[in-house]
DNA sequence: GCCGTTTTCGGCCCGACTGTTTTCAGTCG
């Protein structure tokens, strides 16, 4: 995790780009140089050999700059364009409605500079004479300044998540032996997380702590002693270490894992047998009674365990009361991934290199949805493209004996309800993932209606991230969830899991609520490059995290049940609820 | 700024929606 990644920084050239008014194209190939290396697995072996002009989308002037980046860590053509424009207009753009040629006039005109300035300047309705603004302009700014204030201090998981396990595992190499384990709502899996909790155990309390000081991405550290530590990380995000005695651990990570709700029941419950709970361990008057792990703590309570994902008060404690908590999916249950993007449309990646990529990570299928012709923005596929990627695929399925390829389609819903292709078109699909990508303003029961009738559609599969949102930048659109589950089990159709960090839609929260429906659910990973299929593995944690087991999951069967499940709709073109198949046990691990 | 070639410049995705205009510009997906 050092500084600020490549990525972030092509982007703000291209955002400073089009503030400053630039050639749109040449602000354009920032983006998409930073969107390109993105997915580029090994990019920094790739920079030191040399060979960043054999990717598509970087060209001579990039490659210098990417390249200077890694040697010097600075880029004087971007210290040159901050010079010209601050660097905090950047954080004007994450204003919805708020675009670059907007910020260029309220910097010109009003030297706003940052989104603390423009509120104040909307307050005072100074944006309402400005050329190309107007009342209703002014009024939209302000409820987007809302929006981002209400989210400040939240972070993704995505981002949250690999950083917090660099950080653990730095840890444990500078200090050999010391027990260490992200907690809190990271470890709970949350979608949207406000700090990052680590607790660490070990004899020497003092070198964990000064080692911690001493990692990587720390850019302030705020106050810092024997047992604990709190600092601001660079990507904005604040961490705090915890250290405790070996002994104290499992307590320790109970109660810092959270959430708060959950430790209150469990505190609640210690009680009632006569039990105190706290961080420092359980006790039974001044004796500690002796617990080696958090399975311990949750027999000494009567309780099965409870898998971090579920401690949110929200019906777990009494299932592991009753002893019928769910056996939850795991990473290595997962033997194939649907929605897929390749070059086809907007993904980085070929065919074939997205399912070269899907076998290493022990996948036994894949399931290719381009985007469907409607999706002009993202290249979506007219009729000749499709059939070139058909022949393309049955090609590979010939070659390939123990690896299949799906042949789908991510099918825009459109606004009234039918799908992007005539009948015999959709009839050679495998799968249909239907999308909504338009038209997101619609009112409620429009939106069902919308829905429903898709649906209704015998060729559609899945409906894709049921919700539109975009975690931290957009609501979802107007539309009731329980009654989407419930037409999903009338019409037999699967919802998405979409495993995209910025996604994570379905809410996992309306997972039980599928589940008690009989509503499959596929975990997507609504991949656009082959790094893209790893997403996968957040996907499971949050389905974790909304109870759903091995057999509720499309993507945990074999080739062949999902082969039977799929022609089983597409024949049948009745709708029916699916018969759960028997649970199969696992062959072997798989690593995802 | 990148790409491709019937190469060394011309083209680069397109349409809906909104609010501001007085026929269109900016934003978004």
């Amino acid at each position: 995790m050092p500084g600020k990644s490549i990525i972030t920084i092509l982007e703000e050239i291209g955002t400073l780009l089009e503030i400053k008014g630039e050639n749109p194209f040449k602000s354009r190939a920032y983006f998409n140089a930073a969107r390109t290396l993105s997915g580029v697995e090994s990019l920094d072996d790739i920079i030191a050999g040399r060979r960043l002009r054999e990717i598509k989308g970087i060209g001579e002037a990039i490659a210098a700059r990417v390249t200077e980046y890694a040697l010097t860590g600075e880029i004087p053509y971007f210290e040159e364009l901050k010079r010209e424009l601050p660097e905090s207009l950047l954080e004007l753009t994450q204003v919805p409605n708020l675009g670059p040629k907007k910020i260029k006039v309220l910097f010109d005109a009003l030297h706003i500079t940052n989104v603390g300035e423009l509120e104040y300047a909307c307050r005072e309705n100074r944006l309402v004479n400005l050329p190309g603004f107007g009342a209703k302009t002014q009024e939209k700014i302000l409820k987007g300044i809302e929006f981002i204030k209400k989210h400040k201090g939240e972070h993704l998981f995505g981002d949250a998540y690999p950083d917090a396990v660099a950080m653990t595992e730095k840890l444990k190499e500078l200090v050999p032996g010391v027990i260490v384990e992200v907690c809190g709502s990271i470890r709970r899996k949350k979608e949207i997380v406000k700090d990052m909790d680590i607790l660490a155990a070990g004899s020497d309390r003092e070198a964990i702590s000064l080692a911690f000081t001493t990692l990587p991405g720390i850019e302030e550290i705020y106050l810092t002693g024997g047992t604990k530590t709190s600092c601001r990380l660079v990507t904005g995000i604040d961490a705090d270490l915890r250290v405790v005695s070996v002994e104290e651990y499992p307590c320790a990570l109970l109660y810092f894992t959270g959430s708060k709700e959950h430790n209150v029941r469990l505190r609640g419950i210690a009680r009632k047998k006569g039990f105190k709970l706290n961080e420092y361990g359980l006790f039974e008057d001044e004796r500690v009674i002796p617990a080696a792990c958090e399975e311990d703590i949750y027999a000494a309570l009567g309780l099965s365990f409870v898998p971090p994902e579920l401690r949110e008060d929200m019906g777990e404690i009494e299932a592991a009361e009753k002893g019928t908590l769910p056996d939850l999916v795991d990473v290595s249950h997962i033997r194939g991934v649907f929605h897929v993007h390749t070059e086809f449309s907007d993904g980085s990646d070929t065919v074939e290199g997205m399912a070269k990529a899907a076998r290493q990570l022990g996948l036994s299928y894949l399931g290719i949805s381009d985007h469907s012709k409607s999706a002009y923005y993202a290249g979506g596929l007219k009729k000749e493209a499709l059939l070139r990627q058909w022949e393309l695929i049955d090609g590979l399925n010939e070659r390939w004996k123990d690896f299949h390829i799906f042949k789908g389609i991510e099918s825009d819903i459109l606004p009234d309800g039918s799908l992007d292709y005539d009948d015999d078109i959709l009839e050679g699909f495998d799968f249909v993932i239907a999308s909504i990508h338009s038209n997101f303003n619609m009112k409620g029961d429009e939106q069902i209606a919308r829905v429903t009738r898709a649906m209704e559609n015998p060729f559609m599969t899945m409906l894709g991230h049921p919700t539109g949102r975009l975690l931290l930048s957009r609501e979802g659109y107007d539309i009731d969830m329980k009654t989407v589950i419930d037409k999903a089990a009338k019409h037999n159709v699967i919802i998405e899991l979409n495993a995209s960090p910025y996604r994570f839609d379905i809410d996992w929260r309306h997972l039980p609520y599928a589940k008690e429906r009989g509503v499959m659910v596929s975990v997507n990973p609504d991949a656009h490059s082959a790094a893209g299929l790893k997403e996968i593995f957040y996907g499971v944690g949050i389905a974790r995290k909304g109870w759903q087991e091995k057999k509720d999951i499309l993507n945990t069967r074999t080739v062949e049940e999902v082969r039977e499940i799929l022609q089983r709709r597409k024949a049948k073109r009745q709708f029916e609820p699916f018969e759960p198949l028997e649970p199969l046990e696992p062959k072997g691990k798989k690593t995802v």
